[in-house]
DNA sequence: ATCACTTCTTGACCTAGATCAATGCACAAT
DNA sequence: ATTGTGCATTGATCTAGGTCAAGAAGTGAT
């Protein structure tokens, strides 16, 4: 663990590194976000004094957020260690990251896409739940998934 | 903790209740959800067979979601137990909170009301960044919430 | 078999917010 | 003073997805 200062505008991670550090904010203001395809930013969080900040990914996974400081900072940067998280605490870090990845989605994916990561990623559920319920999670309508799949079925 | 059996369409929490459950799923499948001011549903999350669901508010505070039995279910129900918590793990279960909320409010929320939620929790982050990253924070473009900023300005 | 109920689909139309382009404004550097 | 550079605002237009209303198809109960 160290304490370091920053420069606005300085970036303490990108995404696609693997990362294991986690910065508490001393004093300035960072902030994580993400780029999506078309380059546009979409900021995850903001972090003022005495907050942490972090990517909520696994130690071997690359990470999806940048960190940077939006006002000159003073932080301390502490390495995670996994081998001391409780299994308890890790499920709650894992929750963390699928809601991460959520966020993400909703602020920067078509229904579309947000759609076929759902069946990628629960293909299970799809099977048990009527279609409406899925239009629910993903933050559409039933009659607009009705149709975005019919556009899927008819590319393929 | 207990275990219990509900059918397809039993409700195990409601909305503005006081709660302090947890329910693990042994088999079945329950989901969480809210209800938006038009009365719409907006699913929260599945929980299917080995997983754990429950609203992630703290003991005093009502919660926000409904949780049901989307399927004929068993499952084993826990008593939170606040004291319990370290510290550490409290401020994960906190940022799970705030995750919640966030989700919550970009399914079912219009960018005005995301807006003012914003103003209201973070007034002092506003003062701090400019507003185009507000913008990016809310999912929503720096045309569109100045626009909207507009608007309501007029409107009082 | 029939009725009730729910889900899914389709069509016509509407709207919140996106995109693109132009203008104005503040502040920093020369 | 002047030239940039980044930010906010405004206008015109576009589009993803919403809303509303009407079938179609499946499922269970009587």
């Amino acid at each position: 663990m160290k304490t370091i200062n920053v420069t606005k505008g300085q970036i303490l991670q990108r995404s696609g590194e693997l990362n294991t550090k986690v910065f508490t904010v001393e004093s300035g203001l960072l902030r994580s976000y993400s780029i999506d395809n078309k380059g546009k930013e979409h900021i995850y969080m903001f972090a003022p004094e005495n907050w942490i900040i972090t990517d909520n990914c696994e130690g071997d996974i690359p990470c999806d957020l940048y960190i940077d400081a939006i006002e000159d900072s003073t932080i301390t940067v502490t390495e995670k260690d996994f081998t001391k998280l409780t299994s308890d605490r890790k499920s709650l870090v894992k929750r963390i990251n699928v809601l991460q990845k959520r966020v993400i989605m909703l602020m920067s994916s078509p229904a579309v896409e947000r759609y076929q990561h759902f069946v990628e990623t629960y293909p299970d559920i799809i099977q048990r739940v009527p279609q409406r319920m899925i239009a629910s999670y993903l933050g559409i309508t039933p009659e607009a998934l009705s149709r975005l799949r019919k556009e899927i079925s008819k590319n393929k």
